[in-house]
DNA sequence: TTGTAGGCGTTATCAG
DNA sequence: CTGATAACGCCTACAA
């Protein structure tokens, strides 16, 4: 035994309560898992031994014995920018109420790779994964093939996903904001995003809608992923002297949104007038500002509860074993930018 | 064995690895734990047979059998405010770095009682538990105290923590804040917030340091516990005719802050002129807004790490059972809105 | 409805 | 430095 983890006093266990309600272990485990198998007279006497004496199951001895952890293990590049935070809390809550614990765990943008953190987390024995993103390297790929555990990917999409996906398109987020833009009289744009995959497909789909209407587009920086405010106002100012006339800026998200919407208006442009601008992610920001801005909004509450819906299924044995592929409504929100 | 659960291949274990490098699984386990007591060409041996078969330890089995199971369980209120990212950040890394692992869990504000919580998470065996707050109820303290699991609270301070206890205190925040308006030339003062445990003990310390210069505190209601910038905004227009002559609001957070400054310059307050506004938190949008605003930052990086540090020492065996309690610095940021 | 036997995959401990 | 043995605390499977 460590040093330091000298318990003076032992841990209750299932044989202690067994031996105060004179049952066999047995049966306590019967009365927390399967509480209908067993004599209600029974179940009172183990819930009160129970209670007496504060017995905490161990749920590393329960899941190491029936094969089953009980837990999610969901890996998410950051909850910092509000982003993810309305899929994984649904998500989790979700779980919740199936009977499952959401171990999360923050992979940073880029820092350290994806398999040696899904290595870590499958090494827990989670029942199942929560991914984000649906682009696998091949060693995470291996490695989820060879645990043969449940995997939910969301917030993206992809032809061939690991297993289940709950996603969206983004490359048709950006197609959608550019004909939105199209449809509103524009002819020159720009887009401010992160050099991140998602960020990136939701440039190419906005550039595909641009260019199939013969849109101009001013060339634009990369921002570090995850942009700042600050950023966002020092890359529009080196920007702006290139726009010429009125031009609809798309912005990877709603901080980069208000960042360009702060300097801009510094800068003497008009909004929405001389610059239109959208977000993406319809953060509280974009409501609260002023002017509040137009904004891109997905349905992440739904997205987590999908995804959780799936997963339970898959647990239960309710679904075979094809691929699952959900997506999840996005809608652009009008406000005062555009 | 559940359905759904079947695994048609069998997992690899350790003692396949074992087999496959004709060593005992005992030599495994200590490759993998303690690699200067074996010796260099059985490790070799050892590794190159774990890479052939792909084998992930199973933590479960290692957890019951070692009664340690590396893994550290962190409970916030949430994420999605900013307020307790950095802290869970640099705490995650940190025990990263010292080989544990942290299971993050949402309590939310209010929902649910943390016993029940606690209580969930002490059933998977963390070797420690990171909480936020030092108010326990009798109910969490009674189950942590049998548990006798290492504690750090973070996030605000207590005459008798818990166990260990790395935070600052409110009310001193919010007579710093007090004395800082006072200094100023201040007389009329005003606090905007949410009913949350800390933000009125910051309340209270920026009443008692009105108080004691004699100041006048315009009486404001409280917000609701994950305060909205739209609610800040709402909040502030309905107090704004009780805002006789030059006025210093501290606001509970960033948030509240910017909706307060924009509400105000919208109703023709001057700011910081008319009304002096001091945030709390140094979000990113009290730099990126304009006018970037006054805040209290709090060196939540700081707090992370020390708890960590904490944490890893008392697991280590490094100190003895006596409470420690550190308190982390914070500063006032003084910007363009006072 | 309740109980018994055995094992889940790993590591502590002691022996060589 | 390496190995054999016996737990760790619970649950599956089967029996009563």
């Amino acid at each position: 035994m460590g040093i330091g983890t000298k318990r003076q006093f032992p841990t209750v266990k299932i044989t202690d309560v067994a031996a105060a309600a004179r049952v066999a272990p047995m049966t306590v485990s019967r009365v927390l898992n399967t509480p209908d198998r067993v004599s209600p007279d029974t179940a009172a006497r183990v819930r009160d031994a129970i209670d007496a004496l504060g017995y905490v199951p161990n749920l590393i001895a329960g899941g190491l014995s029936s094969r089953r952890s009980r837990m999610i293990a969901a890996i998410v590049p950051t909850i910092a920018s509000s982003m993810f935070h309305e899929p994984v809390q649904s998500f989790t809550d979700a779980m919740g109420r199936a009977g499952y614990h959401v171990m999360l765990a923050l992979s940073g943008y880029g820092r350290g790779d994806e398999a040696t953190l899904i290595r870590a987390m499958l090494a827990r024995q989670p029942d199942g994964l929560l991914l984000t993103g649906a682009r696998r390297s091949p060693d995470a790929r291996r490695l989820l093939a060879t645990a043969r555990v449940p995997v939910v990917e969301i917030w993206d999409t992809a032809e061939q996903p690991t297993d289940m996906l709950v996603g969206f398109d983004h490359e048709e987020v950006g197609a959608k904001v550019a004909a939105f833009f199209v449809a509103r009289g524009h002819t020159r744009f720009a887009f401010l995003g992160a050099h991140d995959v998602r960020a990136m497909a939701r440039r190419s789909g906005f550039e595909r809608g641009i260019a199939a209407h013969g849109g101009t587009l001013v060339p634009t920086a990369m921002l570090s992923a995850p942009s700042t405010i600050l950023e966002s106002r020092q890359a529009f100012r080196a920007m702006a002297p290139k726009l010429a006339g009125r031009t609809a800026l798309f912005a990877t998200s709603d901080l980069v949104a208000f960042g360009v919407i702060t300097e801009a208006r510094l800068l003497g442009f008009s909004v929405p007038d001389q610059l239109a601008v959208c977000g993406f992610g319809d953060f509280e920001l974009s409501r609260g500002a002023t002017p509040a801005f137009t904004t891109v909004h997905v349905d992440g509450t739904a997205m987590g509860l999908l995804a959780a819906k799936h997963l339970v299924a898959r647990l239960a044995g309710r679904t075979g074993g094809g691929a699952h592929r959900a997506l999840v409504p996005f809608h652009i929100i009008e406000r005062e930018t555009t």
